[in-house]
Parts: structure tokens; sequence; C-alpha cells
DNA sequence: AATGATCGTCGAACGATGTTCGCTAATGGC
DNA sequence: GCCATTAGCGAACATCGTTCGACGATCATT
């Protein structure tokens, strides 16, 4: 049709005959299914595998047929960010069974655990102001629970930012651990290597890190998000005076 | 390759004829000359900018030449965040002028300024572990700063995890909004954006978020940051006991 | 039933990225 | 003065996200 006689590459149109694969169209292309796919691929080989190419592989087709129903991998990760935060669970109403405290607490653990669940998906989260329908009802319950707990509201408004932050933060760091040491026996070599590595600065100008070289290393990542939690909440606490 | 066989830049004659042995080539092309054009692009245009072309640009060459001399971008990204550390004066004695509190609130604060003149270079630089000379400064002066105020080792040994993923976190969040928002008006107009949206939320389902859609957008993001390092403070001052 | 319009599908291609591969040429030890 | 060493550097490779345009199935209308 155009200038050039000798077409490149020759239509074949015998080389997929409408019965092979699936008789009739089937209309398997969703924003649903696309992002179940998504997630699949987070799972199955980590964020950076999620690349258009390898979901639209993951529903046999190919990237060009995803941009019907998504404006661009932008927004399938937030699709997918705000399925995974929908799976954390959270009560329909606000008990009064503990103080505010122990059930904010709770409700980072879930969190951080639903994360922990998704391999590195944490830190295409991290940062991202979460508007999503979960995300909402998320802040909603978390800001109802405080607010019964008698936290000022202006305290609860910037605990909310603080709280999910952290959590978001802490999800990030697993994830990026978690990816480069698997088994608890290397995990251990880390940790071991980390703490020769400061036992053995220079004391003389670094004594500090030097002898505290256990601590530092001390305590297992959940250990750690404990005692980040206890802080903030003991912080927060502390801030139901008139300054904030 | 052009036609002309006259070299395009003139060379630089070489300065030093003697080194420890056969000394490499000196050419106008250094890990710090590098660092120090990688930083400039940075500051000019933002760290999505900081591609190896762009960086090999600034300095007259192509992208090929700097692997001569970095292992790779990852390895430049490293180098600049340590120059960027290097920035945050740290003084050198551990003063008993103030309470620790203070102390370390000021530090806090000294980070994320240098940060925030660094574009959205924190988000390389987030949750990643410091551990190059500048950062080791630092970490050894907030150790004995809080040591000195009586904090248990223990305590002192998570808070430096903590405290330098709220600053980092806090930077990193910086970065992204000043990517997008720059001038005041626009500031206003997205939080006033924000708090219509909250407000205009069903209030039967989300009955506090429309409730607090004011104190939700309020405040600077100073103000959300001296928040955040008073709960820190006053969270970590409350962790002395035996528990952690 | 036939038909024209609509819209999802999808191979190909575009521009940009990090990185590698050889060739070139300058340099320093002999 | 010669030659091996090596930084410099253009070109190319493998990916990436995204766009383009033809193809074809579906459906309302005739």
């Amino acid at each position: 049709m155009a200038s050039a006689e000798l077409p490149p590459v020759p239509r074949l149109p015998s080389r997929r005959p409408a019965a092979s694969r699936r008789g009739p169209r089937e209309r398997t292309l969703s924003r649903e299914a696309i992002a179940t796919a998504a997630l699949a691929v987070v799972d199955a080989e980590g964020l950076d595998a999620m690349t258009m190419r390898r979901v639209a592989e993951e529903l046999g087709t190919g990237a060009a047929s995803l941009y019907a129903h998504v404006a661009g991998k932008e927004e399938l990760v937030e699709l997918v960010i705000d399925r995974v935060i929908g799976e954390v669970e959270i009560p329909e109403t606000v008990s009064a069974q503990q103080p505010w405290q122990e059930e904010v607490k709770m409700a980072m653990r879930a969190i951080r655990a639903v994360f922990a669940g998704h391999r590195d998906l944490a830190r295409a989260s991290f940062a991202r102001i979460p508007m999503g329908e979960n995300a909402l009802r998320g802040s909603e319950w978390m800001i109802a629970t405080m607010r019964r707990g008698g936290v000022p509201d202006q305290v609860v408004a910037y605990a909310v930012d603080l709280l999910s932050a952290y959590v978001m933060a802490i999800a990030y760091e697993d994830g990026l651990f978690a990816a480069e040491h698997t088994t608890p026996a290397d995990i251990e070599a880390f940790v071991a290597e980390m703490r020769g590595f400061m036992a053995a600065l220079p004391a003389e100008r670094f004594p500090n890190i030097v002898a505290l070289a256990g601590p530092l290393t001390a305590g297992t990542g959940d250990e750690r998000f404990e005692f980040g939690l206890e802080v903030l909440v003991r912080g927060l606490a502390a801030m139901g005076g008139a300054d904030g």
C-alpha cells in the first residue's frame, strides 16, 4: 500500500486460527483482572518484575492491550496498592475493649503483616497519599479510635500521617531487606557482618558506635518495629497538652 | 563519527608526572568530578534527570566513560548521597548546653534542611543503610548525645534507626511534594483541594474524616515535622524504664 | 439478514534508560 | 624511541513505558 513493494513481515492469517485458542472472543481483560495479574507477578517475582509486558504476558496478551483499561503503570500500581490495603482487616465498629494505644498498635501490626505478604510492594506505596476506598476506611477507623481515647483533634490529625508514614517506612525496609536476605542463616550472617564492621571501627574516632556495636545490631525486625510503635504511642499520649 | 579529524575537545595536559606506581592517568574525569557533576544535575533538574548520559554530558563526554571510575549508577548515587550527608554540620564535640532532646531535634532539623536543598535526592537515600564516613560521624554524635543524656543503651541503639528513618522519610516526602508543588499559591490550592475532598466525603460512612477535614489538612510541612520530632523525643524519653 | 460503526485487541515501533563491547590514542616504563 | 597498558568514547544491546494504526468482533440500525 505504501511505497515499499516488499512488506518486511508478511502476514500469516493462518498462523492463528480462531478455533485454536478460544473460539469466541472472550472478554478476559478488565481492570480487575489486570490488577489481579499484576499482584500475582509482584507476589511471585517482586515489584521490579511488575512490568507492563510481564503483566500482559500473565494474561496471555501484549502490553498495549492493558492501556485500554489502565491509564498507565502509575494507575496500575495504585490499583494494586489499594487492593492490598483492602486486605487489612479493619473492625467494623470501634470497640472500647482496650485503650486506644493497644488498638492502634494492633492495626499497625496488621498493616505491616499484610505488606510483608506482598514482597517489596510497600516500596511503591510509600510516600503516596492513600486516598482509595480502603485507605479511607482505615483512616476513618484510626481517627475514630484515637478520638474515642480522648486524643485532641489536631494531635489525631497529625498522628494519622505520622503513624502511616512509620508503618509504611518499616514495610518499605522490610521489603528491601527480605529481597536480599531470605534465609535465617543469611540474616544472621548479615547482622554479624554489620556488628563486626562497627566493632572494628577506630575506637578513638567512633567510641560510642564501637561500644554499642552489640545493641546497635540487636533485635529482630519485629522487635525494632515494636519499639518504634511504643515510642510513637507514648509520645502521642504525651501530646495531650496545649502544644503540638 | 564526523569527517573532520580535529579533536572536538582539547585535552588538558597532565599535571602529575609521578605516582606511587604505574599511576592511573590523571584526566579530567575522576570519582570526585563525576559526583560533583551528578549532584549538579540533581540540583538543577531533579533526581530523575540524573541519568548516566546526562551526568556524562555535564562533563562533556559520553556515558561509557563514567564506568571507568564508577561501578554503576548505584555506586554513583551512593557517592552523591554521602557527599550531601557531609554537608550536615555536626558539632565536633558533644556539648552539655542543652538537654539531649533539644540537641537531637536540632540535628534532625539540620539533616532535613540539607536534603531540602537538593531537590528530591532523599528519595534515593531512603531505606539505604548509611555507612559512609560522614554518616558514621553523624551517628556517633547522636549516640554520644543521647548517652550523655542518660538514655539506656538499647534505647539509644534503636532510637538511631528510628530517628534517621523518620527524618529521611520526611525528606523523601518533602522532595516529592516540592517536585509537583512549587509556588505557595500552588501549595495552598492543593491543600484546599484535599480539604474539600475530605469534607465532601459521605458523612455517614466517614464521619470522623469529614469532621476533621480542617485539622487533617492544617499545618505546614515544618509544623508537621516538628510535631513528629516532639512525639519521638517524648516517646523516647518515656522509654527509660525496663521494657523496650 | 445485511451493514456500518464502534471499540477492544495487539504487533510493531519509538524514545529513553543502564550497561557492555571494542576500537582509539595517549602515556609512562623500558 | 618503542610498546604494552589503559582511560576515553561511540555504537550497540537489552529493557522499559508508551503510542500508533490496522484488524476484527460485536451490536444497533436498517
